[in-house]
DNA sequence: ATAACACATGAGCATGTATTCATATAAAGA
DNA sequence: TCTTTATATGAATACATGCTCATGTGTTAT
């Protein structure tokens, strides 16, 4: 292969082309990489998939996760920043909850993926 | 907060109980991270696309990429590895393509959700 | 005012990961 | 057979990430 372009006769440049202008702008490839790799974590999963059954505190959470508060506190943060959970103060409490139905959807998806074999 | 366990009397204990009851099992948390896990990457989530809109062998890949064919073949592997791409080979080459509808519903999700902003 | 509590945050560390480089393998051609 | 081509893979490296620990901030209660 000289130069990643390689010289067999049989490859269809006319479908490279074509593919190459259905491909993703990278702010659309970077904003959904960003949304799956918070979902590519076992901890964030947990999050979402309990705050997807109610709106929880963080002492609740730190309750059913096995792992310290501060660590629950900075995934929080990271899902608040791209938005995927939003939060409720109550007095010395923080309410989080989902921000956004699509990721009810991604699960769904998600789940079906892994029943599907 | 003692023992992960906050003394506010407010907190609604039969929801918590009622919410790890909910829960996913640890293999299924593992496998639903194992997926988004495999989107959770620019480089990944650009072949899958590229696969969605045809079957493609290295080669051309490495043409739609920017990155070497060293790097592909070792991304491919791992979409292999988690059954997200299948292949088939034809003389020298191998084409791929995706291995599972469910992957084009995670993307159209991810994708709403983008535009959902 | 002071203490206790719920939560957030910065630093540091250990582990994971994506890439390149060099090289191996396998098919096709000369 | 010897070379070229298409792909795969192991090693090394640079970078990202998830956790804990220590501490900071803001609220409530005494």
């Amino acid at each position: 292969m000289v130069d990643g372009i390689c010289e067999i006769k049989s490859v269809d440049r006319q479908k490279v082309i074509r593919v190459k202008e259905e491909m993703l702008s990278y702010t659309d490839v970077q904003e959904l990489a960003n949304i799956y790799k918070a979902m590519g974590d076992e901890t964030r999963i947990t999050i979402l998939y309990a705050l997807s059954c109610a709106e929880l505190c963080v002492c609740e959470l730190t309750q059913l996760l096995d792992i310290s508060q501060s660590a629950i506190s900075h995934q929080l943060r990271l899902l608040r920043n791209l938005r995927l959970v939003k939060y409720r103060k109550e007095g010395k409490q923080v309410f989080y909850s989902l921000d956004d139905e699509h990721i009810l959807n991604l699960f769904s998806q998600g789940i079906a993926h892994i029943q599907h074999r």
